[in-house]
DNA sequence: ATTGAAATTAACTTTGTGTAAACTTTTTAT
DNA sequence: ATAAAAAGTTTACACAAAGTTAATTTCAAT
């Protein structure tokens, strides 16, 4: 899990509109791509790899159904997140969307809170933790933007990996990570590390904290609770 | 094991609602429940631990979002799903919806092919992370998901295997588990260990519980029970 | 290039679960 | 009533999993 901020792009053909939700989503931390048709949202989709793709349905070009539909025919895409942007009364096209794979859609004409919220809740849900929010658990503070632990207002610096590692225990304060689950976030896929190594920085975070937070579940994985 | 349907749990005080949704749901081949208002609510959502639970905000005896917020701080209803039915233009509810735990909310007047898709759409996303649900009986509760069993709010540790037993016992109260089923559930079927093995877990078990809720079947097995 | 911090590995120690073995108690069948 | 079978109990120990420490490699900054 890189703590980078998410990657969404946005597709629409009116201008007013991605500024809108540009101006909005930047507001909350992400970081913001526009295409301004179809055939844009796939050539930039394709380059920058976004977290997130939100597509109003009526675009010149290709609408966004059928860019949906090509990108989620994709390997790459298939986990990519999706968000329709529809015409409030335009059931059907509801229904294709959320059909051709889309994670939700939200009704024009689009009002900026109901999109932060449902852009939140949708990266709450997969298990991406959503954008670099703030973590409290107790009187500790964990601040991805600042990139800072603080314990009743005492500051404790981390090493990168050791925060990542924090952060990802914290997002869920209480659940169990198996050490699979930590090294394919916190690690990545690709990487094979020894067998130790997580321990380690286990380790290197409980000396910093100077409070056993993370609890070891033998043969399981590691949990975060105060 | 087996292939149960999902139990979805729909709350609203009109009839003709609860009576459309659940038909369509059905037809859809998942196990329905209703309740009439936010109370009801609670105690059959305590009683069946649904897998999605779909909520009207305007409801008697308690609104939708304050039924979320009750479930929502309990260990057993962190990760069930839940949906608002929401007046289409009120969009403050949504906004206290999705901040109050929710996945999803469905505007009224409901279509219900839109409803299904989503309901559908929100079971594809959650449903390959294949993560096991809370058992909660009487006032135990068995969290796999932080590996931890609670009796009355008081936390009891156990360890990997005793675990492991004691969530396939409770994942069916009542039902008796021969000790073949027992072994090659809990520990493969590979794996052959001695006579006395389960014994000595159920043993722990007991101990560490405190009460005795495993029953022992002599001559064919051992049941959960309160 | 040089330095210092961070990440990782490797070697070793410690811990605690899981299991077997030996013995006791309870249940069932005759 | 008695024997046989099944389950309960207790103890001890092996081994895998996690903790620890130090040494080495990687990486970033200047």
């Amino acid at each position: 899990m890189e703590v980078k901020s998410k990657q969404v792009l946005i597709a629409d053909d009116e201008p007013d509109i991605l500024e809108i939700i540009s101006y909005n989503l930047e507001k909350e931390g992400y970081k913001v791509f526009t295409a301004k048709d179809g055939n844009e949202a796939i050539e930039k989709a394709r380059q920058i790899n976004p977290d997130l793709i939100i597509l109003d349905i009526m675009m010149p070009k290709k609408t966004g159904v059928e860019v949906c539909k090509i990108l989620r025919s994709q390997p790459a895409f298939e986990e990519t997140l999706i968000i329709f942007l529809t015409a409030m009364s335009d059931e059907s096209s509801q229904i294709k969307g959320l059909e051709s794979g889309a994670d939700d859609y939200v009704n024009k004409p689009i009002s900026p809170k109901v999109l932060i919220s449902r852009v939140n809740a949708l990266f709450r849900r997969v298990g991406n933790k959503e954008n670099g929010k703030t973590i409290t658990i107790g009187d500790i503070s964990i601040d991805p933007v600042k990139f800072l632990v603080t314990i009743n207002g005492n500051e404790v610096v981390l090493a990168k990996k050791e925060f990542e590692l924090t952060y990802l225990l914290a997002s869920r304060p209480g659940r169990v990570f198996l050490r699979n689950e930590i090294l394919s976030q916190v690690w990545g896929n690709e990487v094979i590390v020894g067998d130790r190594t997580i321990d380690v920085h286990i380790r290197k975070i409980r000396q910093k904290m100077g409070l056993d937070c993370i609890t070891t579940v033998k043969g399981v994985g590691y949990k975060f609770e105060i």
